[in-house]
DNA sequence: CGAAATTGCGCAATAG
DNA sequence: GCTATTGCGCAATTTC
């Protein structure tokens, strides 16, 4: 799609006389007036919702920082508990050494469930 | 066929010959396409940096919907435990009840847990 | 003050 | 056939 610019071609290329001519090049700049607010308005969205982003995340790593320190803990909590009583049995089904790790991806894929009561 | 606006007249304004005024419409018509070009590629790069953000955002949410559910079956195990052996006072420092809760932020009843069997 | 950069605007080609 | 979009040039203004 080349963009010719000004062309210097004086015949009725698109227009013939000042009559008909003249309302369709206001029409057309009214159309682009009206285009470009919008691209411009697109555009500051744009820059606005990066802005929306960028908060989010920062939420998100925050949570992820302070979740993670409490697994840490709790999993510490627990391995030392359960190497003075192993006990650990009651737990059969459960992947213990998944969930234990320091990773971060166990699914719980538990069918049984430990008699709470 | 009206040239831009501009008729035969002089404009004192910003042209004076027609030689130095070439130059100078050829240095802006280029300084334009460069600043046209620069502004393109940062619209791009925001347009991009949202797709960015929105697939961190997304790894996060996932990482903390994770985390949340490995917590709280943790904090289910290690409470389950503890109701059998009473032992906690190893921990006696540690705000147990905080991190124990459901949620990240405990009402401010410290009681010991006096073990209810 | 001088040159480059940015901006508003209109034209024309063309996409939809 | 009309509007919307886009590359381009001009000129005013801004920035450096």
């Amino acid at each position: 799609m080349p963009r010719r610019g000004r062309v210097k071609k004086e015949g009725p290329e698109s227009g013939e006389d000042s009559d008909e001519y003249r309302k369709r090049r206001d029409r057309n700049n009214l159309a682009v007036k009206r285009s470009r607010v919008k691209s411009k308005q697109k555009t500051q969205e744009t820059v606005n919702r990066v802005n929306e982003l960028r908060n989010e995340n920062t939420v998100l790593e925050e949570k992820v920082k302070t979740l993670t320190k409490e697994l840490g803990f709790l999993k510490e909590l627990f391995l030392a508990h359960a190497s003075n009583n192993v006990d650990a049995s009651k737990y059969e089904g459960i992947n213990l050494q998944k969930l234990l790790a320091d990773d971060s991806s166990a699914s719980t894929s538990n069918d049984k469930n430990p008699g709470t009561t």
